[in-house]
RNA sequence: GGCGGCGUAGCUCAGUUGGUAAGAGCGCACGACUCAUAAUCGUGAGGUCGGCAGUUCAAGUCUGCCCGCCGCUACCA
């Protein structure tokens, strides 16, 4: 009865260093709903790896006198740190530079040609005849030929934003060496969107519960009529063509290798695990579900050419929901941040918890559009949400039982009070379940919320400190009740907290082991010294 | 220009297919409690749902126009 579901996560460009924006955008959130999705025992695969080419890494490289790869091994390295810092569950974290990728990237490339979906065309293209290069239209700069801007971008101009063809700017000079551009005839690699498009449409129509910023984009963008796209490139770095009538100074393009990306890390991961086919459980078994969590500026991607590549090479699912998030826009950044260009996520990893950070994003996520975060609203957050009232109360009964050991081990029976408190409970895991399957993750993280304020609404009303005086029998009961609510919480939470949430739950001694249900709490067992859960900023 | 999104209490946001007197958290005011990292809990004030005009028995929720912010327009991925 339990599911496959892949969870493909965007894969990140190992050009720069990552922000908090990227973080709650995708690595979170999807991490978030990959340890759900293991807690109630299905099995999932999450993958993603940095994305090792493209235009951007060579031109740091060249910027930084080093070589591309320098400059990839250099923000991997920071990308697994982060990821174990932040405690994101990969299952296979790779690169787009490793031979199995590659491999995959050719089996999928001539096949999608053996299909017709790839033919090659030929294009004007500006050239550097001083460095012998091409150059991609965003690096020539020119003067616009509608509004005179005179360092209009090849792609489109800043002066007046006009969509341009690098062949119209007037004096077009490379912006990268300077020296004056040519239009060179350079034949290459397309992907025949216009014929692949014709099947995404009906596809598309099936996706009731994709979210409405998400389906609106794609449907559109198909609706347009899609045009053929050159998946090759003149470069130097990059996955070769597999076939090799057009020469070896052309590479396979980023786009178009990066998206197959979440394929070949599956099937490393299966190769890895010594069973080479078990990524055809999520790939090709039709009962599999596959989620990709990316940023908005991904929909393209994810919605329509993804689809449409893997469409092409026919039996491979295509994906279940994309639910591609808005931004997280930190405002305040700039202002607490000493040296100049603001708080880098290591700023923020070595200040904060892991789990406190977690926490603050999630409850942020912009699942419906852009978001604003401060850093007082995160430290806000940190105080009066974790530290108040979860923390707190996780120490506030800890203490109590401490204190009272005796009575815990005789309690009496259940009231209806205490039972009411348990069957908000349940209902809470049903609820709570719900919203993450259904990609809430923001509002199954308030629910969370809403039950760990019920428990401290549990104890008010029961008043433990002052019954455990007459009726140690009934205050055991209370207690006792408290802290299998309290073992509950820890469960909710623990998609979005996992490390706290491990620490409570692990020193509550129990007689059953659910993980997303209530427990029966072992009667008689001590409870040992946990500690404050959070810390608090001053 | 075209396409799309957004504009709901001071702040951050929810508001299913239009239907009981518009919600949450924070902040604010008042109160209860004292087990707990002075933490917890309760009550209350506060909104003509960007503007105008329509459709409808009924609109935050549909239509048109307008204002403001943002994204995309395909060699940024």
């Amino acid at each position: 009865m339990s599911k496959n579901i892949l969870v493909a996560v965007a894969w990140p460009y190992a050009s720069g260093s990552r922000h908090l924006g990227h973080i709650g955008g995708a690595y979170l959130p999807a991490d978030i709903f990959a340890r759900y999705h293991r807690v109630i025992g299905n099995n999932v695969l999450m993958v993603s790896g940095s994305d090792a080419h493209g235009t951007p890494i060579t031109v740091r490289a060249d910027e930084e006198g080093v070589e591309p790869i320098d400059i990839v091994n250099k923000y991997h390295a920071e990308f697994l740190d982060y990821w174990e810092k932040l405690s994101i569950s990969w299952d296979n974290y790779t690169t787009t530079m490793t031979d199995n990728h590659k491999d995959v990237v050719h089996r999928i490339f001539l096949k999608l040609l053996e299909n017709g979906y790839i033919d090659k065309q030929k294009t004007l293209q500006a050239y550097d005849p001083v460095d012998n290069k091409f150059l991609p239209d965003r690096y020539v700069e020119g003067t616009c030929p509608k509004c005179e801007y005179k360092e209009a971008r090849g792609d489109q101009c800043d002066g007046c934003s006009a969509t341009l063809d690098p062949e119209e700017l007037l004096n077009p000079v490379s912006k990268l060496s300077g020296n004056p551009a040519e239009f060179k005839e350079t034949e290459h690699f397309f992907l025949k969107l216009s014929l692949l498009g014709k099947e995404l449409m009906p596809w598309l129509e099936t996706k009731t519960d994709w979210r409405p910023h998400v389906i609106n984009w794609a449907k559109s963008f198909v609706k347009e009529g899609l045009k053929d796209r050159a998946i090759t490139r003149d470069l130097e770095w990059g996955i070769d063509i597999p076939v090799d009538d057009l020469g070896d100074e052309k590479k396979i393009y980023v786009w178009f290798e990066a998206v197959i990306g979440y394929l070949s890390a599956s099937i490393e991961w299966a190769k890895n695990n010594g069973n080479e086919d078990a990524w055809k459980d999520w790939w090709e078994n039709e009962d599999a579900q596959s989620f990709y969590f990316i940023g908005k500026d991904n929909v393209p991607f994810h919605s329509v050419i993804w689809p449409a590549i893997l469409a092409g090479y026919e039996n491979l699912n295509l994906p279940t929901n994309v639910p591609a998030n808005q931004y997280i826009l930190i405002k305040g950044e700039k202002a607490s941040a000493s040296r100049g260009v603001g708080k880098s996520l290591s700023d923020y990893l070595s200040e904060w918890q892991p789990d406190a950070l977690r926490y603050t994003l999630a409850s942020v996520l912009p699942e419906q559009s852009d978001s604003e975060l401060t850093e007082d609203e995160m430290i806000r957050r940190n105080n009066e949400e974790l530290v108040a009232t979860w923390g707190n109360l996780v120490q506030r009964v800890f203490t109590l039982i401490r204190n009272n050991n005796e009575a815990i081990n005789t309690p009496s029976a259940l009231e209806s009070v205490d039972q009411k408190l348990l069957d908000q409970a349940s209902e809470a895991f049903n609820d709570i379940g719900r919203k993450i399957e259904a990609v809430e993750l923001k509002s199954a993280l308030q629910e969370s919320m809403r039950y760990v304020s019920k428990v401290n609404v549990y104890l008010n009303e029961t008043e433990p400190w002052k019954v455990l005086k007459e009726d140690s029998n009934r205050g055991g009961r209370i207690l006792y009740t408290a802290l299998q609510a309290i073992d509950a919480c820890a469960n909710l939470l623990y998609p979005f907290m996992p490390t706290t949430s491990k620490k409570v739950s692990g020193a509550i001694p129990k007689d059953t082991e659910n993980s997303w249900n209530l427990n029966e709490i072992k009667i008689g067992a001590e409870l040992t010294e946990i500690g404050h859960l959070f810390k608090k900023f001053d």
